[in-house]
DNA sequence: ACGCATACCTGAGTGC
DNA sequence: TGCACTCAGGTATGCG
């Protein structure tokens, strides 16, 4: 699933092949897939033909292509990925993916750009900047831990001042963002904290422990082309990453941790599962593994 | 104001 | 063979 390090291997992809090219039509496929868009999908269309796409952007999972302006203030085609979405150059002769949504075909007649999702979580937008070049629908998020500008120090505050469980926290994208279910893991196993802990009681230490941990594990899954499991995952040539060889706790349940080789455990959590290391990574006082409904009828029975 | 559950999606996998 | 169900999970939204 695209974190941070996917998709900032797609910028990287776009900047490469986008920058400076005019676009000449742009097809919606799919309605949903410009559902951010409120003006709908043929004022997409129509406000896209014609512009020039400028240097790919990012702030954590957001993605976006500022637009040279016409007058006035400046707008960017913005891109999510959601779960499963992917940004595609691909040759115009090409047969269409089967979850092809969008096509932005340009006028030099090389390569089109083709967003490509199954799960149609993702999406992209004709949205205005803000002041600083950020789109008003990104404004909201906080920087990443790749920005120069992300205060470490400042973030691991407001993570002490909230109540609330850990990895709940790392998921906020408005506390820092790019970080997902599986960096979340992996950097609560580097820091060796539970995501179960709460934040009101973090030390200062651990937080700025974990926020590091983050940072680490995220520059090295993008040195690897990033993380992926199936072909959900690809960069703008169609191809995956690496990074999934180097797991040391997401979807890990039942090997030896890599630091102390006891078994990883799976928990459920917010209808989802997190990975962790039961020795490695302590519980905090008072908290219970939950059992599972399906685990707990076996037993009666 | 804040924390939290939920809806939105499709395809792969599993159990009966 | 097929049906029902579960799981994967980022974000916006609305509730208490």
């Amino acid at each position: 699933m695209p974190e941070l390090p996917e998709v900032e291997v797609v910028r990287r992809g776009l900047e490469a092949h986008v920058t400076d090219r005019e676009l000449a039509a742009v097809d919606v496929l799919h309605a949903r897939a410009v559902r951010r868009h409120v003006a709908g999908a043929g004022d997409l269309s129509d406000r896209l033909a014609g512009r020039v796409l400028r240097r790919p952007q990012r702030r954590g999972k957001y993605l976006w292509v500022p637009l040279d302006s016409l007058e006035g203030p400046g707008e960017a085609l913005v891109v999510h990925l959601g779960m499963s979405g992917q940004l595609l150059v691909q040759d115009p002769a090409a047969p269409d993916e089967r979850h092809l949504r969008v096509r932005l075909r340009f006028a030099d007649g090389g390569p089109e750009l083709r967003f490509v999702d199954q799960r149609t979580f993702g999406g992209v937008a004709l949205v205005p900047t803000g002041a600083d070049g950020v789109p008003v629908i990104v404004e909201h998020i906080a920087r990443d831990l790749l920005d120069p500008l992300e205060d470490d120090a400042a973030v691991a505050r407001a993570l002490r001042a909230k109540r609330t469980q850990l990895k709940r926290a790392l998921l906020d994208q408005t506390l820092v963002s790019g970080i997902g279910n599986i960096y979340a893991d992996e950097a609560l196993w580097r820091a060796q904290l539970h995501w179960a802990r709460p934040t009101d009681r973090l030390s200062r230490g651990d937080a700025l422990a974990v926020l590091g941990a983050a940072r680490e594990v995220m520059v090295e899954a993008l040195d690897q082309g990033g993380t992926s499991f199936d072909a959900l995952y690809v960069n703008v040539n169609g191809q995956s990453g690496y990074f999934d060889r180097s797991l040391a706790a997401y979807g890990q349940e039942g090997r030896p941790c890599p630091r102390c080789g006891t078994l990883v455990v799976r928990d459920p959590f917010m209808g989802r599962s997190s990975f962790s290391c039961p020795h490695c990574q302590r519980p905090p006082r008072g908290w219970r593994r939950e059992v599972p409904a399906r685990a707990r009828e076996s037993v009666r029975g």
